[in-house]
DNA sequence: ATAGGGTTAG
């Protein structure tokens, strides 16, 4: 009895001032004592719920929620909160709609929670049934719950043009809901999803007042949905509304600067967070992180991540993908190893963006290793995931894990699908044989990037008059690119009737490409047919097309050297030549004859073989093999494709100095051994 | 005696 009396005055204590409750541990305490004071009276128990609720303690607040009869409406807020804050977003709503079945009207703190559980299940009806509930209870004034309807629409927004989400069948005034899946969206919710964003502005006329969260939701709502200049437009009536832009109003603005690659006002937005100390936000710094990258400024990407003093996982992956963005792809796997020694869980999005790193510097260890992984961290069932493993896989030359990924997926999307068909170098037969299921079978439409992926295969299998007649019969107006493909294949089979032909196609859709142009005229000096080679340069002058020069490039040392075709003002030009004259003699001890054909210049064929030895990618591989230790494997890349006669020189400087030699040119990279490339000469 | 609680970004 005594205990019990105690227990009393404790509990009455608490319950008359629940915020002195600090922790959850009190919390569970005060849960003891006062179900020793029985009988207890139901406001008493709203009291507790609310207490629990607050610390986000689902379970003891349902136990005391479900010992009520006739809940009040503090129990049912409370209940609905603490469903919704740990994500059991259908159970709050079903709570709702059992609240109004009892007859009791929500309140406006209510509806923020209601709201938000709708746009977690995607469902804009539920949504609107209750905006209108809101509207019939003349709760439409409320601050919180504008802010909450705002939010809606502009999520629902950016939900429905994608379409096929899930949509639960679901009336607040039916009393218990129906969970009926209507899968699909009617052609009639298509069109109203047009209007979503003007019902946000609607809904933001409507507000009596607005703070700085009203503003920053229209204004993300805005951007995220490609309304850039509304949402710019708003930042500027924001202001004239005497409302100061926050941390929140600028990390929705950047992706806008970032999209208009605008480096000079996402610098302005960068002095404004400076100013306002926001720059050591984590959300403020990933956006600059990604405005920076996309405007090619990786330098201040990383600087802006070095200056943050917080790390979370989305600034980690920003920084990531920022450098394989940016093809400093040492730097990304660097920065990458880091994360994991700091203890930060790679989200998914983080393979993602780390494996073209992999592909790209066809380092199949790491990318085994990154698989092993992704296997133990359980994102091997993620799409995004698997279609870059097998996008690595197929690019370091393991066509079989490749496609036993690729085999293991449950649904594929374009990047798997490309990858697995660019993967089959040369394998034309199976290529074509997941072209055809691909729409055949899985009801995908081939996109540009397949019959781009296909005519390249065919192209570079020699299958060229298949390769010409397949782009001619595309469902898809073709483009100069895919043309492209073809007539450097063309050139490399030494096909010069279909390679005009070819060029008349890209002159009639892209009349400015440019490596057309040179292309057929290289081939012209090819074929001796000087004439028309010069006429092909005269029409370039005239129309002012020039051409972009061969430039190679090497990193030794952490420094980055670059080589520009016959250029000799490398400090270490005369070791390089040395270097080069060395080499040459050595290939032709092994079977080296210089291919001159490709060669352009009208002149004699020993200063065409100096002309061709003094390619960028022959110049930048000799400084490698001079200044690194015997055996280290060189990774030059080229702003263009390298020429038969290098690829041939390469492959057999691999066998001779015994390296391993990557070259990546715009098109693909060259894996080097042993006097042998990876491409298996399909390229 | 009575209130409070809730909303926005990368």
């Amino acid at each position: 009895m005594t205990s019990n009396s105690t227990a009393k005055t404790l509990v009455k204590t608490f319950l008359r001032t629940p915020h002195s409750l600090k922790t959850k541990f009190q919390a569970k305490q005060l849960l003891a004592q006062f179900l020793q004071t029985q009988p207890y009276s139901p406001s008493s128990t709203s009291i507790l719920i609310s207490v629990y609720s607050n610390f986000n303690l689902l379970h003891p607040s349902l136990f005391l929620f479900n010992s009520l009869n006739s809940p009040p409406l503090l129990a049912w807020k409370s209940i609905i909160k603490c469903y919704a804050n740990s994500g059991h977003f259908l159970n709050s709503l079903t709570c709702f709609v059992q609240m109004r079945s009892f007859g009791i009207y929500p309140d406006p703190n209510m509806f923020p929670f209601v709201l938000k559980a709708c746009v977690f299940l995607k469902n804009l009806r539920l949504g609107e049934s209750i905006h209108g509930c809101v509207i019939r209870l003349g709760l439409d004034f409320d601050l919180f719950t504008g802010n909450a309807l705002l939010n809606m629409y502009a999520k629902f927004q950016s939900l429905q043009p994608n379409g096929g989400h899930k949509v639960f069948a679901f009336n607040v005034f039916d009393g218990m809901p129906k969970c009926d899946e209507l899968c699909g969206t009617s052609a009639q919710e298509k069109g109203a999803s047009i209007i979503q964003l003007d019902r946000m502005t609607k809904v933001l006329e409507m507000m009596p007042k607005r703070d700085v969260v009203s503003w920053n939701t229209v204004i993300a709502g805005n951007a995220q949905n490609g309304m850039y200049e509304e949402a710019l437009r708003m930042v500027r009536e924001m202001g004239n509304a005497n409302m100061k832009p926050d941390s929140f109003t600028l990390s929705s603005v950047l992706p806008i600067f970032a999209e208009y690659v605008d480096v000079i006002k996402g610098k302005e937005i960068h002095g404004y967070a400076i100013r306002h100390w926001f720059d050591s936000d984590c959300y403020i710094a990933s956006s600059l992180i990604d405005m920076y990258a996309n405007c090619a400024r990786i330098e201040d990407s990383c600087s802006v991540f070095n200056l943050l003093s917080k790390r979370d996982d989305i600034s980690w992956n920003s920084i990531i993908a920022a450098c394989v963005q940016n093809g400093v792809f040492d730097e990304g796997l660097k920065l990458f190893r880091q994360m994991l020694t700091a203890e930060v869980k790679p989200r998914d999005v983080t393979f993602s963006s780390i494996m073209p790193a992999c592909a790209y510097l066809t380092t199949l260890h790491l990318g085994k290793q990154l698989h092993g992984y992704i296997i133990r961290g359980g994102f091997n069932d993620n799409m995004f995931i698997a279609s870059s493993l097998v996008d690595m896989y197929a690019k370091c030359g393991n066509i079989k894990a490749a496609r036993w990924i690729f085999n293991q997926m449950e649904h594929h999307d374009m990047v798997s699908w490309t990858a697995i068909i660019m993967g089959h170098a040369g394998l034309t037969e199976e290529a074509w044989r997941y072209f055809n299921s691909m729409s055949r079978n899985h009801g995908i439409k081939p996109g540009l990037e397949h019959y781009a992926a296909m005519a390249d295969l065919l192209g570079r299998a020699g299958k060229l008059e298949e390769a010409y007649e397949f782009i001619g019969s595309m469902h898809t107006a073709s483009t100069g690119s895919i043309w492209s493909t073809l007539l450097s294949a063309c050139r490399v089979h030494k096909n010069l009737e279909l390679a005009e032909k070819v060029a008349n196609e890209i002159y009639k859709v892209d009349p400015e490409n440019v490596g057309a142009y040179v292309l057929m005229s290289n081939m012209y000096a090819a074929a001796r047919r000087w004439k028309d080679a010069a006429k092909m340069r005269i029409f370039m002058k005239k129309k002012g097309i020039r051409k972009e020069p061969a430039c190679s490039w090497i990193e030794v040392k952490n420094r980055v050297h670059t080589f520009i075709s016959g250029d000799k003002s490398h400090p270490l030009y005369d070791r390089i030549f040395e270097a080069l004259k060395d080499l040459l003699e050595q290939i032709e001890r092994e079977g080296y004859i210089p291919d001159t054909n490709e060669d352009f210049h009208d002149v004699d064929e020993e200063q065409k073989k100096y002309i061709i030895f003094s390619h960028s990618e022959r110049l930048a591989l000799a400084f490698g093999i001079i200044s690194t230790p015997a055996g280290t494997t060189i990774r030059i890349a080229k702003n263009i494709r390298v020429c038969v006669d290098c690829h041939t020189a390469i492959k057999l400087i691999s066998k001779v100095v015994q390296r391993e030699i990557i070259v990546r040119d715009n098109s693909r990279f060259h894996h080097f051994k042993d006097g042998k490339c990876s491409c298996r000469d399909y390229w």
